[in-house]
RNA sequence: GCGAGCGUGGUGGAAUGGCAGACACACGAGACUUAAAAUCUCGAGGCCUUAUGGUCGUGGGGGUUCGAGUCCCCCCGCUCGCACCA
C-alpha cells in the first residue's frame, strides 16, 4: 500500500479546523435573501470536559446545521455556557480558588474540545451567562417584570436543601431528594421572589396544541405538569359560627354524597375550628405530627390515611346536612383550596378514610351498566352514571348534573365554576454566591426599590477580578450596605441570587444579537431569526427548563420583546448514551472520555459512529469495537478514493445509452442513495440509516472497481462526488480533504446537497414475490415497468408456481402492482 | 395508581400492512504474510436435510386481513415521567 492512502486525521482534522476558523466560514447575519434556519442544541454546563453526552448532542446538531446550509438555508448555529450554578462554588472551595476562574477555565478547555471536533458554530456569538454583559440584561429584564407585576414577594414554605444551602423549585425536587446533591429537602419558611408563570398556564397548556413537532410524550409530561382541572368551588359554613369554608371539587355530581369533610394540617381555619373543643389537644398533636411524617415520608410512597375530629361540623349548602369536619394527613394545603369535600362513596380516599372512622357512605352515581350495592362495596365507584337520592338533580346523567349543580351554586351564590392548575408560580430566590444578583434594594423607609437602570448591572463582587470572597450574599457586608436610590438613606442590597434555570430561559433569544449593548435582545434580529428551528437536547429537561423557556418567550413577547408565541418549533430528545446498561455517570464509573477515543481515532470517527450506533432519540449503548467500526469504513472510503483518483480528471458528462452494466449499476445505485439518503435526514433525522445507505454505495463502488470491470469514468467521478457531499455534514473534515485531494477548487462546504435524478435510480427490472397463500414460493424478474395484468400472467405461467398449483383453480389472486402476487387456494 | 414508550439474531440496529434480520459489530473459514496487524473473499436466525429444499421464527395469547414485526383486544416483562391533585 502507499504511504499516501493512509488516512492521517490528525493532519487534516486540524488543518481543516485552522482554515474554517480562519475563514470564518460559520459566520452568519440576518441579511440576505436565503430563507432562515436556526438549529441549537442545549447549550453545556462548563463542568469541566465534554462528556459522550455532550458529543452526542452537539454532533447531531452540527449535521443538521451543515446539511440545511448545503440546502441553501442561512443557518444560525450558536454555542455558549450556561456558567452559574452549584458546582462551580463546590469546586471553588475544595480547590481554593475562585467560582469564576474555575468557570472561565472550563469554558476555554471545553471550548477547544469542541473546536477539536469540528462543530460548525459562529463563535463570535458564543456567550456565557456569568458574564455582566449577559446578566446585566437579566437583571433589566427582571426589573421590567417586576414593573408589570410579574414578580412578587412572598413568605413560604419552601423547599430547602441543607447540603447546598439553598432553595429548590419544586420542579427541582425529586422524590424528595435535591435534583443536584441527592439529599433529602426540608421544609424551611422563608421570603423569596417568584415569577408568575400561573398568569401564563392557560397559554402555556392550549399552546400545546401548535407543538406538532415535538415528542409527544414531552407535550403529555408537560400538560400533566400544567395539571388544569376544572370544577365547582362550593362554600360551606361552619355550623354554629360565621366561618366559611370554601372547598374545590371536580366532581360536583357528587355533592349530595358529602358525609364529612377534610382539611389540610396547614389549614389557616383549624385552629379557630377545634379552640374550646374536647378534641382541642388531640387536634393538636395530629397536626405537629402530620407535619413530621410529611417530612420524613417526602421519599417514600403513599402514607396511611389518617386524621382526626376537630369537633366542629359544616353545612352542606345543597342538603342542609351537618357534616363533621376532619383534620387529615393526605389533603395538600397547596392545591386547591386545602379543604375536601368528602364523597366515600365516590372517592377511593374518602372511601379508606370512612373505613377507617366509621363514618358513612352514601351513593348518589349510579353507573349505568351495574348498580352499587353500599353494603358489598369494598372500593369507591369513581365511574359517571346517573344521580340518584340528589334532590332536584335526581335522574340527571354525571356531566349534566356537573353543570346544573354549577349553574345552582352560582345563581344562589353558594359556590362558582373554577379552574385550578398544578402548576405554581415559580420561586426563583437562590442564596447562592454563584448567579445574577437581583436589582433590588431594600429600604427601611421606601422598602422595595429596584436599582435603577443606570446603575446596573449590579456586579458579582470578585468575580471580575476572579478572586477574593466568595460566599452566599446575605454574608458579605461590603455588597449588602447601599444607599436607597429614592430617600438616599442608608439601605440594604437584595441578597438573593437568581435561580440559573432563568439565564437558560431567554438565551436563545439572546443568540440573535449577543452583543448588544442597548438592551436584553435585538427585537430586528429576533424577529427574523426566532423560532428557534430545531432544538435538541436530553429529555431530562422536558419540563423543567422547556416549560420556563415556553413561558419567557410568551412574557418577552408581552413586554414587547418578541413577537413568536413558542421559542421551540421542533424539538428533538436524543437518548442517553449507556454503558454496560447504565447511563455513563462518574458514580457509575463508566464514563468513557471523547478525548481519547479522539486523540486515538479522530473526531470524524467519533462523530460518525455516534451517529450510526442508534437513531438519534434513542438510548445509544457504547461499544468500542463500533468505533472501530466506523474508523474501517472511513480509511476504506480513504483508500477506494485515493486508488481512483484519475476518474476526477476529466469532467466529461454521463453518456447514460453507452454505459456497461456495471456503469449504469453504479449509476442507479447513487441516485437511489441520495433519494434514500435525504429522506432519512428529512423525514427524522435518522442517521444511522442514512450512514447504511451510503456504506452499500460504497460497497457497490468496491465491488465493482475492484474487479477490473471498466466502470465509467464519468460515472465514478459523480458516485464518489455523491458519497462525500453525503457524508460531508457527518464527518466534514474528513469530505473536505478528499474534496480537495479530488482536484476540486470550491471547497466543499460550499456546495450543494446533491439532487436525485429519478429517470437514473430507476430500475430497468425488478424482482416480484409470488406467494400461494401468503407463502413466498418463487421470485421473478419482470421489466420495471410490467402491467399487472401481464405480471400475474407471468406469476401463472413460472415453471415451479404452475408446478405447485397442479390443476387447481385458484380463488383468488392479489396483484400488488410491482411487488408481489398471491396466489390463494 | 395514572400517563407515555419499548420488547426483532450472539450485539447495536433495519423493515409506506407485502421477501423479517438491510447496514454494522462480534464470530467462523479462506487468501495475502516467515509471522502478526491491516486488507480482501466467503459463510452465518433455529430445527430437519448431503445439497436442492422444507419447516418454525419479531415477549405470550387471541382477532382483523389474501397477507401482520407493523393494525385491534387481552396478558407478561422492562424503561421513563407524574404521583394522596379532591
Amino acid at each position: 500500500m502507499q504511504n499516501n492512502d493512509k488516512y492521517d486525521f490528525k493532519t487534516i482534522e486540524k488543518k481543516w479546523q485552522q482554515r474554517w476558523e480562519q475563514e470564518n466560514t460559520n459566520k452568519v447575519t440576518h441579511q440576505g435573501g436565503r430563507p432562515k434556519y436556526y438549529v441549537l442544541e442545549m447549550f453545556p454546563y462548563p463542568s469541566g470536559r465534554i462528556h459522550m453526552g455532550h458529543v452526542r448532542n452537539y454532533s447531531i446538531g452540527d449535521v443538521i446545521a451543515r446539511y440545511k446550509r448545503m440546502q441553501g438555508f442561512n443557518v444560525l448555529h450558536p454555542m455558549g455556557w450556561d456558567a452559574f450554578g452549584l458546582p462551580a462554588e463546590n469546586a471553588a472551595m475544595k480547590r481554593g480558588i475562585h467560582p469564576a476562574a474555575w468557570t472561565y477555565e472550563n469554558i476555554d478547555y471545553m471550548r477547544g474540545q469542541l473546536k477539536a471536533m469540528g462543530l460548525s458554530y459562529d463563535w463570535d456569538r458564543e456567550l456565557a451567562t456569568c458574564r455582566p454583559d449577559y446578566y446585566r440584561w437579566e437583571q433589566q429584564l427582571f426589573l421590567k417584570m417586576l414593573d408589570q407585576g410579574l414578580i412578587y414577594r412572598k413568605e413560604t414554605t419552601v423547599n430547602w436543601c441543607n447540603d447546598c444551602q439553598t432553595v429548590l423549585a419544586r420542579e427541582q425536587v425529586i422524590d424528595g431528594t435535591c435534583w443536584r446533591c441527592d439529599q433529602p429537602v426540608q421544609p424551611k419558611i422563608m421570603n423569596g421572589w417568584f415569577f408568575k408563570i400561573t398568569n401564563y398556564a392557560e397559554e402555556l397548556l392550549a399552546d400545546l396544541s401548535k407543538l406538532s413537532g415535538w415528542p409527544e410524550k414531552v407535550v403529555t409530561m408537560q400538560r400533566n405538569w400544567i395539571g388544569k382541572s376544572t370544577g365547582l368551588a362550593c362554600d360551606f359554613k361552619v355550623a354554629d359560627s360565621d366561618q366559611t369554608i370554601t372547598i374545590f371539587t371536580t366532581r360536583p355530581d357528587t355533592v349530595f354524597g358529602v358525609t364529612f369533610m377534610s382539611l389540610a394540617v396547614e389549614h389557616p381555619l383549624l385552629k379557630a375550628l377545634t379552640a374550646g373543643k374536647p378534641q382541642e389537644p388531640e387536634v393538636n398533636v395530629f397536626i405537629r405530627q402530620t407535619i413530621i411524617d410529611k417530612q420524613r415520608a417526602s421519599l417514600d410512597q403513599e402514607q396511611d390515611k389518617k386524621g382526626v375530629f376537630t369537633g366542629s361540623y359544616c353545612i352542606n349548602p345543597f342538603t342542609g346536612d351537618r357534616v363533621p369536619i376532619y383534620a387529615a394527613n393526605f389533603v395538600l394545603m397547596e392545591y386547591g383550596t386545602g379543604a375536601v369535600m368528602a364523597v366515600p362513596a365516590h372517592d377511593q380516599r374518602d372511601f379508606e378514610f370512612a373505613q377507617k372512622y366509621g363514618l358513612a357512605v352514601r351513593v348518589v352515581v349510579q353507573p349505568t351498566d351495574e348498580p352499587l350495592d353500599l353494603a358489598a362495596m369494598t372500593e369507591a365507584s369513581e365511574e359517571s352514571g346517573i344521580l340518584i337520592a340528589s334532590g332536584p338533580f335526581t335522574g340527571l346523567d354525571s356531566q349534566a348534573a356537573q353543570q346544573a349543580i354549577i349553574d345552582f351554586a352560582e345563581k344562589s351564590g353558594i359556590g362558582r365554576a373554577h379552574i385550578t392548575y398544578r402548576l405554581r408560580d415559580w420561586g426563583i430566590s437562590r442564596q447562592r454566591y454563584w448567579g445574577a444578583p437581583i436589582p433590588v434594594i431594600h429600604c427601611t423607609t421606601c422598602g422595595i426599590v429596584p436599582v435603577p437602570q443606570n446603575e446596573l448591572p449590579v456586579l458579582l463582587p470578585g468575580a471580575g477580578e476572579l478572586k477574593g470572597n466568595h460566599s452566599p450574599l446575605h454574608q458579605q457586608e461590603d455588597f449588602i450596605a447601599t444607599t436607597c436610590p429614592r430617600c438616599g438613606k442608608a439601605a440594604k442590597r437584595e441578597t438573593d441570587t437568581l435561580d440559573t434555570f432563568v439565564e437558560s430561559s431567554w438565551y436563545f433569544a439572546r443568540y440573535t444579537n449577543p452583543g448588544l449593548t442597548t438592551g436584553p435582545i435585538d427585537q430586528e434580529a429576533a424577529a427574523y431569526w426566532l423560532p428557534v428551528d430545531q432544538y435538541i437536547g436530553g429529555v431530562e429537561h422536558a419540563i423543567l427548563h422547556l416549560l420556563y423557556a415556553r413561558f419567557f418567550t410568551k412574557m418577552l413577547r408581552d413586554l414587547g420583546y418578541l413577537t413568536v408565541d413558542e421559542p421551540f418549533t421542533n424539538l428533538l430528545t436524543q437518548g442517553m448514551v449507556i454503558k454496560d446498561g447504565a447511563k455513563m455517570s462518574k458514580s457509575k464509573g463508566n464514563v468513557v472520555d471523547p478525548n481519547e477515543l479522539i486523540e486515538q481515532y479522530g473526531a470524524d470517527t467519533v462523530r460518525l459512529f455516534s451517529l450510526f450506533a442508534a437513531p438519534p432519540e434513542r438510548d445509544l449503548e457504547w461499544n468500542a469495537q463500533g468505533v472501530e467500526g466506523a474508523s474501517r469504513f472511513l480509511n476504506r472510503v480513504y483508500r477506494i478514493i485515493s486508488q481512483n483518483l484519475s476518474c476526477f480528471k476529466s469532467s466529461a458528462a454521463i453518456e447514460v445509452t453507452s454505459l456497461n452494466e456495471s456503469s449504469r449499476q453504479l449509476y442507479r445505485k447513487t441516485h437511489q442513495t441520495i433519494s434514500r439518503v435525504t429522506e432519512n435526514i428529512e423525514t427524522n433525522f435518522h442517521f444511522n440509516t442514512a450512514i447504511s445507505g451510503v456504506m452499500e454505495l460504497v460497497n457497490l463502488v468496491a465491488a465493482t472497481t475492484g474487479e477490473q470491470k471498466a466502470i465509467d469514468p464519468a460515472v465514478l467521478r459523480e458516485t464518489l462526488e455523491t458519497v462525500l457531499t453525503l457524508l460531508f455534514p457527518m464527518v466534514p473534515h474528513f469530505c473536505e480533504e478528499l474534496w480537495q485531494v479530488s482536484g476540486h477548487r470550491q471547497p466543499l462546504h460550499t456546495a450543494f446537497w446533491p439532487q436525485y435524478n429519478l429517470e437514473a435510480a430507476r430500475e430497468e427490472e425488478i424482482t416480484i414475490v409470488v406467494q400461494i397463500n401468503g407463502k413466498v414460493r418463487a421470485k421473478l424478474q419482470v421489466p420495471a415497468d410490467i402491467e399487472d395484468q401481464a405480471l400475474q400472467q407471468a406469476a401463472v405461467n413460472d415453471e415451479k408456481i404452475a408446478s405447485l398449483l397442479e390443476n387447481k383453480v385458484p380463488r383468488k389472486i392479489i396483484v400488488v402492482p410491482k411487488k408481489l402476487v398471491n396466489i390463494v387456494l
